[in-house]
DNA sequence: GTAATAGTGTCTATGAGACAATATCCG
DNA sequence: CGGATATTGTCTCATAGACACTATTAC
């Protein structure tokens, strides 16, 4: 940081909002529908500019937060993403945004009438294989976002946050299960969780089931990191090169 | 992203640099002397403002590192790390600066009568324990990027990005313990990195001893992603909540 | 020979994963 | 009761970690 801060050319900057959730036992991500023409009614993040020099990156990411979306800005922990800045990633010019992971619980589809009327969750799977289209490089931050989330979920306490306040293991093997995009055996889940310890306390009462026995009542616990972790199995590795007779 | 960019305040972009290499055994991080006012005289991270409007961050962040110091660029692979963007971090204006990390093999001091003179290798943990100050928010990003290169030492190859073109698995060892800051049992790594598919590949050769058995030469293998992991045992937890009787 | 480091063998505790068996609800 | 889901038990295999032991060099 030797150079003359002077010449340096005027450069926006941006915050995109990458909320995962799970619907109906999909990862879904909220994109709103831009109205304004870079790509004018096409499916975005939600995001936008920097309001002024002294507002801070996590603060206009919640601010923009609570303009675009219904959800809860107090209880959504934003986490940072990456920085996306490549010269022609904007028409307009110059742009580097910074993107902000977050994961929300289960909630109702955003009200109409609002200035979050233009939200909606889209299913994770059909913004990454292509089948539905983004404005910007926002596929690329969806990427890396549910990249993220899967590894996380691996190490630290982040399925809880795609729940409610309370929920059963089950609920809990759900959202392993749809980030992660493959099965796991519910009895030794089961145990696995429960041995970890300060990963899920119980939430003493129990609950009626629509069908089957009912289910314990868990909560988040105290433990961030998990020790030992989650395993996901291996990637079945795109290029294996390998096979023996 | 539906607001108008020409409100957008004017943002400084700057990229700022985290080389790690490890020296005598000791993790080490590249720091230069600020030759400029604010901070001047103090220990900084390489790095400086991007040129143009059309720049991409990371060739930004090539030319720095060619600039301030003599490493080879080529062969280093920068990551990004994160942004700093709070409003107070530098008193000249607002700046937003994105931080990429690399691992760099041992190589000699920096050389003197060049831009790099400046340039010298400096103990992390001096950094870390606030006994070496940094200008600017620097102290967090190179905690930030030890923790990076921490992380990533688990789950992929980077260890190998420490050592020269050639090394033994004793150096290998060397690097885990000087980034996780722990012993680890030779015999056990031995096997375990051995055991690695495509970890590391032998290196033809083996080579004189100083002293004791000369030990075989590897090289990194093709694997980027190491599956089982490196396993690294859970942090002391700077508050453990239980005590049972 | 001794010192020193490289590399191997082996045992044990623990966890992952498969899967049978039991428990508790609904109707 | 039968159907469905939750929870527990048990077995087997793989791996981490401890550590005795052998191998190969320099002196």
């Amino acid at each position: 940081m030797t150079d003359d801060p002077w010449v340096t050319p005027v450069v926006m900057i941006a915050v995109d909002l990458v909320i995962l959730t799970l619907r109906e036992s999909r990862l879904q991500v909220l994109l709103i529908e831009r109205g304004v023409d870079p790509y004018k009614g096409a499916q975005a993040l939600p995001g936008g500019f920097l309001r002024h020099t002294e507002e801070d990156l996590a603060v206009a990411a919640h601010r923009e937060l609570s303009e675009e979306t219904d959800l809860d800005v107090e209880t959504l922990r934003l986490e940072q993403l990456g920085v996306y800045g490549e010269p022609g990633r904007d028409p307009r010019g110059r742009v580097v945004s910074v993107a902000y992971l977050a994961i929300a619980p289960r909630l109702p589809e955003p009200t109409a009438g609002t200035d979050a009327a233009d939200a909606r969750w889209q299913r994770v799977d059909q913004v990454l294989s292509g089948e539905l289209a983004l404005a910007f490089d926002h596929r690329r931050i969806v990427t890396d976002g549910v990249d993220r989330a899967r590894v996380k979920l691996e190490h630290s306490a982040l399925a809880t946050a795609f729940c409610g306040p309370t929920f059963t293991i089950t609920d809990l093997q759900d959202v392993y299960e749809a980030v992660w995009g493959i099965p796991l055996d519910p009895r030794n889940f089961y145990r696995k969780v429960q041995k970890t310890e300060g990963f899920i306390v119980a939430a003493g009462t129990e609950r009626k089931a629509a069908t089957g026995r009912p289910a314990r009542l868990f909560k988040a616990g105290p433990r961030e990191v998990l020790y030992p972790p989650m395993v996901r199995p291996p990637e079945p590795s795109t290029k294996e090169p390998h096979s023996e007779p």
